[in-house]
RNA sequence: UCCCGAGUAGCUCAGUCGGUAGAGCAGCCGGCUGUUAACCGGCGGGUCGGGGGUUCGAGUCCCUCCUCGGGAGCCA
């Protein structure tokens, strides 16, 4: 019996007889010669069949194979530039080790809420084995990055307590005897007092959020990743957030080209994504907005169309910085120099693909913190542990959050968030 | 929650002026030695989202409910 061999590496056995297994993509016949293209994880190879070189009950187990079947074919493995990829099988043996009957999802058009329905067998199409895998990409390169930078990952409480950004987005759940439990919305605040511990710390995990929201940018349940530095400024924070971004686009770019291009992106707006991005302080931000003719009032926070204008005129991601306190979160830092505004940034990916990271340096004066979670009507005693690092040694530090669907949305250039990740949840989506 | 849009064969859709339901693909049968979503011929396949109404007659018009999609707000 052949050595097995995976898809990927038949490139180095041209000329050996190997045997790889895996599921069937689609079948063709020509009544005396037959192909199959087989998928195994690896890679996609085509299997040819000669009417003349097998044993009839071959060629008659290969009239039954249909979509999705599983087998194992044997054969010589040889070059030949009309088969796709290059390699091919020439197969002398196959065996089926797993019958599919009738499935769901053909080589033609379906639409998406009939895809969603069978999302547990969508995940085998080629689009989405090759979205996958630049999402492995990006998880990995989001580890390697911050460990060849000397962070610590901390994982943070996916159960909380009432503590968290706002009060109305949680989801809820019973916790024996202590009452509600909720789904952590960020590990931000638990990752602060990491950060006094370990200096340069990140989280990465799911988070939750219960808002209603049914866009192509929103999930309820999606990944984020959170660093947090010590002694870092808001500036600092900015600069540490493009060598990030730039990071994982050129990793995508050098070691997912094949996917890439099975997906159609355009690679060249992905090679234009070089540190520096343009900055644009909040401000300037609503003069420029108003000088196009929008009707946005300083103080009000950016809208979709807003964040779309901004982005839309560059080829690189913008930073829109120093929002006003009033449309941010309660831990931001006031800005000295302007305490109308606070120190915070918002990363806007290029083609419309939205806000990736949100930003900012955290409030360490302990009362200025305490008044602004009594003046935001949050639970004060839920918040103690919070207060306590800002009274135990308080330190300057920055941090943000990226959304890992959202990055790997514009990466892929998908018009919908829902493909970025493997069992995506949504407001009218739980199943499968 | 609000604003649009869509539900017809397993899937994607067409269905004109209200007159008893149609195509492509998938499936099955047959043909073909280099196919790339193969191609060619044949066959089977319907609670037109549910309920109510108008009408001699409703997929089509009206009311209502349900489901789904897109967008807004909010955010990553």
């Amino acid at each position: 019996m052949p050595t097995r061999v995976e898809i990927s590496a038949l490139r180095e056995h041209i000329g050996s007889t190997v045997a790889v297994t895996g599921w069937v993509l689609t079948t063709r016949s020509s009544g005396k010669i037959a192909f199959v293209v087989v998928r195994d994880g690896s890679g996609y190879v085509q299997g040819v069949l000669a009417r003349a070189d097998v044993p009839p009950a071959v060629w008659e187990r290969f009239a039954t194979l249909t979509q999705e079947t599983t087998v194992r074919l044997a054969g010589e493995v040889r070059a030949d530039a009309r088969s796709p990829g290059g390699v091919e099988l020439a197969v002398r043996d196959l065996e089926v080790l797993g019958p599919s009957r009738d499935f769901p999802i053909t080589p033609k058009e379906h639409g998406t809420a009939f895809l969603m329905e069978h999302r547990h067998l969508w995940l085998r199409s080629r689009r989405q084995v090759a979205i996958m895998k630049v999402r492995h990409e990006i998880i990995q390169g989001i580890r390697d990055f911050f460990h060849q930078r000397g962070f610590f990952l901390v994982d943070t409480p996916i159960l909380t307590g009432s503590i968290g950004e706002s009060g109305g987005s949680l989801f809820e759940t019973e916790y024996f005897d202590l009452g509600k439990a909720y789904l952590a919305q960020t590990g931000q605040l638990y990752v602060e007092a990491a950060c006094a511990a370990l200096g340069k710390v990140y989280c990465f995990g799911p988070t939750f959020r219960a808002e209603k929201s049914k866009t192509r940018r929103h999930l309820t349940e999606f990944w984020m990743v959170e660093p947090e530095v010590a002694f870092a400024t808001s500036d600092d924070n900015m600069r540490l957030q493009e060598d990030f971004v730039t990071s994982l686009v050129a990793r995508v770019l050098d070691r997912r080209a094949e996917e890439l291009k099975e997906l159609e992106r355009d690679t060249a707006k992905l090679a234009s994504i070089v540190a520096p991005f343009p900055r644009l302080s909040y401000t300037e931000a609503v003069a420029l907005l108003r000088a196009q003719g929008s009707a946005i009032e300083w103080g009000q926070d950016l809208g979709a169309e807003d964040e779309t204008r901004i982005a839309e005129a560059r080829d690189r991601p913008v930073f829109v910085y120093n929002y006003p306190r009033g449309a941010k979160a309660f831990y931001m830092k006031e800005n000295p120099d302007d305490p109308r505004t606070v120190l915070c940034d918002d990363c806007l990916a290029p083609e419309g693909y939205g806000e990736i990271i949100g930003g900012s340096q955290r409030e360490d004066d302990y009362d200025r913190l305490a008044a602004r979670i009594r003046e935001q009507g949050l639970p004060e005693d839920a918040y103690g542990w919070y207060l306590d690092l800002r009274k135990y040694g308080t330190f300057v530090h920055s941090g943000f959050g990226l959304g890992l669907e959202r990055t790997v949305a514009w990466i892929c250039g998908l018009q919908h968030i829902r493909e970025a990740i493997a069992f995506p949840r949504m407001l009218y989506r739980l199943n499968p």
